[in-house]
DNA sequence: TGCGGAAACTTCACGCCGTATAGTTTTCGC
DNA sequence: GCGAAAACTATACGGCGTGAAGTTTCCGCA
């Protein structure tokens, strides 16, 4: 995940202030993520950016209204990164194989996330002392990519699911509208079960994976990894796939 | 979950300063509770504690070393009381009903964790700012009743799951030795892959109670009851019982 | 009964935090 | 070349955890 990358050359159409100021907001956010990964999500105030930066604390209020603005620019930053983790390997695995999609997808998921376990605290958890997340932005967008995403999968494999998995008596407007917009133009054979068992597939991996991120799971097992690889192959079994 | 209620009655058979002491723990330990059911995890502040019990910040050092540790003492109640709701749940439940008692365990796990966000926020997030696990003390055993309770699960299930949860080549050591102390011989029947067939079930319920406790679920489906419901049913199905 | 010492608690202090206000320097557009 | 806007600094406030030192209260023992 390198995010915020300097410009290799100026471009000349934006004004230079202009440009200026975009890569001093790009510098504060890779400031902030490095403080982050090197002393977790309370590393990030504002005063050791500045710090960082060679500047004062306030100067960051002339890009960032408030603390929380910033934080939830990266939480947008970091979710989107993910949501471009778990979709790449979701696009380079091979189209006609559904098991290994979504082998593919979990194990990208799970990756990404004990390579960036900030990252996954930042998304998932309580981001930071007092934050309070607001309504809309990109971050939910980037909530929703997931979410397509694990639909996708239920999607990829719903001609074999649901046999096991077509009851439950769902509804369309069980769900939210916002998350139909996307996956029902994208998947309209998928139906209102199918959306359900998409979600439970994502608590599923969000659940093992969580608990691993935040320790819970290695005080237990020593080896997380067989343990995801069991879940996966029971998932797929479940599905009515082989592997 | 009501803790550190005041004492009916004094006992004679300690010392009276012991008895205020303790007392005085338990108020602070009631006070930050409080404090985080009003404002989240981030309002135990120590200053905070102490405006409202009508002291200096700095009294409450004669009781807890530091902050953390208050955190702590707070995350191993708070833990405690969750093992103590599900074990309740499993005790009272019928014996001759494995589905039954499965779906018991679980709803007592959400309906906890849906009564007290707070708590689960603390034992399974990011507890408070900078919070830094200890290692060993009480939480980690009521973790361990907790995982112990899930390996009572699917050591009711095992009968008819082992055709279907039997393999993934698990072994005794690669869980951990602890765990294995309390889970063997209370279950001497369940296999290394019943233990991970546990774990994988913990993360089930953990994921999608977490995404709910969290607000990620609620972005996305209007009924997360319902879709918890067909969870278990999905579960119990998996395991080859019958509801 | 009185006294020594421990325990409980307060006061003051330090350095951290987010953030508001006011002032200063730099830079762009005309 | 100049006026305005943008970028940034200085100072300040209240809140935080915590350390050191001082004060009061109370228990156990002679």
């Amino acid at each position: 995940m390198t995010l915020y990358s300097e410009p290799v050359a100026a471009t000349r159409s934006t004004g230079r202030r202009e440009r200026l100021r975009a890569e001093t907001t790009a510098e504060i956010k890779r400031t902030a993520l490095q403080l982050m990964g090197s002393g977790g999500p309370d590393a990030i105030t504002l005063r050791a950016i500045a710090r960082e930066m060679g500047m004062t604390a306030n100067a960051i209020y002339g890009y960032f209204a408030t603390r929380d603005d910033l934080v939830t620019a990266l939480i947008e930053d970091v979710y989107t990164a993910l949501a471009d983790a778990v979709d790449a390997a979701w696009a380079a695995s091979a189209k006609d194989a559904p098991a290994q999609r979504i082998q593919a997808w979990a194990h990208a998921f799970r990756d990404w996330a004990l390579a960036n376990p900030e990252g996954f605290r930042l998304i998932y958890g309580d981001p930071v002392p007092g934050y309070q997340a607001p309504t809309g932005g990109a971050a939910p967008d980037a909530a929703r990519r997931v979410c397509v995403g694990i639909a996708a999968l239920a999607d990829t494999a719903w001609g074999s699911a649901e046999r096991s998995h077509g009851d439950g008596d769902f509804d369309w407007d069980d769900f939210d509208p916002g998350l139909l917009g996307k996956v029902r133009p994208a998947f309209p054979a998928l139906p209102p079960a199918g959306v359900a068992l998409a979600l439970r597939m994502w608590g599923h991996l969000h659940g093992l994976v969580a608990l691993e991120v935040y320790g819970h799971l290695r005080a237990q097992t020593l080896s997380p990894d067989k343990l995801f690889h069991a879940e996966l192959v029971q998932l797929i079994r479940s599905l009515g796939l082989v592997a």
